[in-house]
DNA sequence: CTAGTTAATTGGAACGTTCCAAATTTGTCA
DNA sequence: TGACAAATTTGGAACGTTCCAATTAACTAG
């Protein structure tokens, strides 16, 4: 349709000033006269101007990008937290680049490098698991704000943004212990990762707190998703000692593990504890209702964007790490008060 | 720590070239010699330079971004959809806006507009609920190619990717019958969207065509979501003369389902027969494995960046509206033959 | 009415790339 | 060796914006 897009020179041209003003009429600049605004304003919206932004931040060096990098979108934890990020970067008049790695450092190196061509102001990374901290040498040198979150990368010199993992698993074994087990598995997640290291390190110590063996024994692994949980499932009842109860590594597994159980004639809550970790959002309406420990993706999500957003406005700032801290959310999943509902706070 | 950001003409400079040639070296081009190519490339290398697209896409009209734009991110069938999309969007070069609207037009907006601003070579679109096709007018007269997904826009001039509705609840209730079921409801969903109305239409033709009552006693609205689900159950079991089994909106508001009818101490598959609609990834996990309608969202969600892609390196490309067609996932949920479960096709 | 201020506007340079036309080098053949 | 073609390289203009310094217009006070 249009031969040539409508420039600042048009509307300019129109509306019989320079482009100078035009520029300062978009950038809202107190420095031009109402009656110009007006005027300038009325002709921008009869053209159907659209901003240059590329051209824009050529010039002034802001990006008004931010980059977020996940690894596993298609699980419903991190699809939650991209949510929660993505509220306050819209809010705050930024746009995102959303990529998914996969778990995939290569595609993660892609992307990274692509988002950079482009401008981004900051990038928030969730990185894929083997991510070592050589692969963000280059952007973290050109001064780029990051902010890691969910997971570590240890001796990164770089903002980020955890849960409480360790406080996390150590509840929820107490929970556990408190309602009479003994008996109580780790089950799920990749051993080689930070995450699976502190929760297992919560689970041991809580296990031993309570004088209770914390070996090896009824640690299974397990791909973090729902079919992971089903098979670890298959994997415990075949052993001899079977645990009574079981802190998972996340809601996704927890899930599993209660499908399992089910698809062997158990029932979660009734004849085996479950308890997860994240609180998903399916985790309160699932039945039996999953006892779990409350991360609040989205609003982790939220706190990761506003820590990114404070570093891009605010030149020279030092990297800051925060913990956010986790509760124990008790719904019906542990196994005390089938039917309790009101045991849930947030209706 | 770097006064100012290494450029082409740095390079240059470094490498006794003109900067026109590290362009060439840049585009790849194959007029350069193959020498100086190697003495340009080492040099980028060196000097850790990266390439400003957007400085280029001021100069060439492309733009190397698509946007993609869904309306609830939250739901992994989206989720997926958006994952496929990544992997033929990345894969192809290109890099992408994701921007989550949580159903508000207001939002989609915003987003869209500011997708414009930064240049977006073309557009994926899975419009909120309650968006006019006023809405896309100026994009599309922009000449900037759009995709719509999932959620069709009658009446605009656009490309879109839907999935046989229709033809997916049609066999649904077909399947339903075949099992002896007579009282067969419809539950989940928003009455004033196409989806929804192309779904009810498949099952209101298939229940005439069993010689079946098709009126609208049997279909219990609710959110697109579990807990809408677990809710449409409860009001469900109020009916004096209730369902033996119910097609569902969508797999979420199915799991929902079997949720709510465990709740209310009947097993989902045997006391009632469910069926869902989209077979998300976990369907197939789930304890009842949930038959469902297979729309394969992550497939979709390449064809959907495919076709874009498509009209994106084809100027004065047509819309073209293509139909995935669907086919019935037969498994646990809907009542037949609990534990044979090598009924599952794909492993 | 004039000098001095303040308010409002403006032309041109600059940002980092690509494109074009032209210039230079290299190669080929008689 | 000279003439021509092919291969390679190159300066400058252009893309659409913002910034700066400078100009003009509008006031104010003496």
């Amino acid at each position: 349709m249009k031969r040539t897009r409508t420039t600042v020179i048009d509307i300019a041209r129109a509306a019989g000033v320079s482009k100078s003003t035009v520029s300062l009429v978009l950038q809202g600049s107190p420095l031009v006269n109402e009656a110009t605004r007006a005027k300038v304003s009325a002709v921008i919206r009869e053209l159907g101007y659209v901003y240059n932004r590329s051209a824009a931040n050529l010039r002034q060096a802001k990006s008004g990008i931010v980059g977020i990098v996940v690894n596993d979108l298609t699980n419903s934890f991190f699809a939650e937290l991209a949510v929660g990020m993505d509220m306050v970067v819209q809010s705050a008049g930024y746009v995102q680049f959303l990529a998914n790695t996969g778990e995939s450092v290569d595609r993660q190196r892609e992307v990274i490098a692509s988002m950079r061509e482009h401008g981004i102001a900051g990038l928030i990374l969730s990185p894929a698991r083997g991510t070592q901290i050589s692969d963000l040498k280059p952007l973290i040198d050109s001064g780029i704000p990051v902010v890691l979150v969910v997971r570590n990368l240890p001796g990164a010199k770089v903002s980020s943004l955890l849960s409480d993992n360790y406080a996390g698993t150590l509840q929820a074994v107490e929970h556990l212990v408190g309602l009479g087990h003994r008996r109580i598995a780790f089950m799920g997640g990749y051993a080689d990762t930070a995450v699976f290291e502190e929760r297992v390190r919560g689970y041991r110590d809580a296990l031993m707190r309570a004088g209770l063996p914390s070996g090896d024994d009824f640690i299974f692994n397990s791909a973090p998703s729902r079919a992971g949980g089903v098979a670890v499932v298959e994997k415990m009842l075949l052993r001899a000692e079977r645990p009574t109860a079981a802190v998972c590594f996340n809601d996704a597994v927890a899930f599993g593990v209660c499908d399992g159980l089910r698809a062997a004639r158990m029932e979660p809550g009734v004849d085996f504890g479950v308890v997860g970790f994240d609180d998903v959002i399916e985790a309160k309406t699932a039945v039996p209702a999953l006892t779990t420990v409350s991360v609040d993706p989205q609003g982790m999500g939220q706190r990761a964007a506003q820590l990114l957003l404070k570093q891009i406005n605010s030149e020279r700032a030092e990297p800051e790490a925060q913990l956010l801290s986790v509760r124990l959310v008790v719904r019906e999943s542990s196994g005390i008060g089938k039917n309790v509902r009101n045991r849930e706070e947030h209706a």
